[in-house]
DNA sequence: CATTGACACTTCGTGCCCAGAGTGTCAAAA
DNA sequence: TTTTGACACTCTGGGCACGAAGTGTCAATG
């Protein structure tokens, strides 16, 4: 890691809570220096602006959790062990931080405005992840798709439909995982493959 | 129908469509007068405000769907295919509509503002509904809710979340349908009960 | 008796101004 | 070379005035 990445890093560090804290229009570029322990001006030598700085700081977290949930996914484990553990790694990751501040709205807005890219293309990615091991897992007859008549990605689709839709009613208190869970019970029975079918290879 | 019923009616039946036309914001009592044929001041003789007039038409409207909704509950069928026209009734009477403005959000704000309460008794209305038929169709051994570890109420929730978030990220086009009716069949193939388990009545 | 035109009151949008706060830059300091 | 204090510029929010538009009411009308 170069120095100008841990720079970079650790301003990150600082600036993610405190955005969280006030929201994007209330925390000044002074609050982040002052977190990060450095001077105002010091923040425009690694960050052009403060939307740039937000940006990055988006751009990270997106990285970070979609490569944990990637990770999740690699792990071993029937596929809605993993699909349940990458769901929660996504909530616990970018879901439940955001959703926790009292400016969440705007800070939501604030990130569709600066990086609807960032945000929609970790969104594609957790889709096609999702797809990916619905596939394999149907290929292995592990998974029956064809019980509900789905593509993989129909269904991945709807997983992550059900996500939105359970962290909107229940917002992020502790009845979310619960949730998510009994919905991934649900699909686990939904797909079960019939034990007359045989595997398929 | 007494003639003061007549006369709301009609009225409301010109407001709504402004409403969901203009948003709430913009739409003035004039126009839902123009819209009625009727004075501007002939509405307060039904009327005595416009949020009242606002808090009428969503009553209405809210009854109106909840009517339909149970009837279709009530029909003859599989529960799943009681539930799904359920639910497409309740979108193609209460979301859609809405959805479809281009004050989509202003009006459903307002709504919130001045018509919380009729909105979340459908809302809670629909989830009992959900839950009894759910309940029943258990109690007579067609569909099996231990299989997913799930009491009607809760599956009932998911269901609720399930659609609101197909809404959110679908938008109200013809997706909105078929994912839903995806979502169906998952839950179809989910509490199907065993073929070695007979009836417990 | 139902309806409405007209009236009074309120709210809302606009423009303007100003002061304070915040951003971005640069030459000087460490 | 890196950091920062200080400067200039911009932006925002609040206060105020004013005209337009909208709401709610009531006496007059058909």
């Amino acid at each position: 890691m170069t120095a100008t990445d841990q720079k970079t890093t650790h301003i990150l560090d600082a600036a993610l809570p405190v955005f969280v804290r006030f929201g994007f229009r209330k925390t000044t570029m002074a609050d982040i220096a002052r977190a990060a322990g450095i001077s105002r001006a010091s923040l425009y030598l690694s960050f052009n602006s403060k939307e740039d700085l937000f940006r990055a700081g988006s751009a990270r977290a997106h990285r970070q959790a979609m490569a944990e949930v990637e990770a999740a996914l690699r792990r071993q484990g029937s596929v809605f062990d993993r699909i349940e553990a990458a769901i929660a790694t996504f909530q616990r990751e970018l879901i439940v931080p955001l959703g926790a501040s009292a400016d969440a709205r705007e800070l939501f807005e604030t990130n569709m405005a600066l990086a609807a890219d960032i945000t929609l293309e970790a969104r594609a990615r957790f889709l096609d992840l999702l797809s990916l091991a619905l596939r394999d897992a149907a290929d292995e007859g592990e998974i029956d798709l064809g019980a509900v008549g789905a593509q993989p990605t129909d269904l991945a689709g709807i997983i992550l439909a059900a996500m939105s839709g359970i962290k909107e009613i229940r917002g992020v208190e502790p009845g979310l995982g619960d949730d998510t869970r009994l919905f991934v019970r649900l699909l686990r029975a939904a797909v079960a493959p019939s034990p007359t079918a045989g595997k398929p290879a």
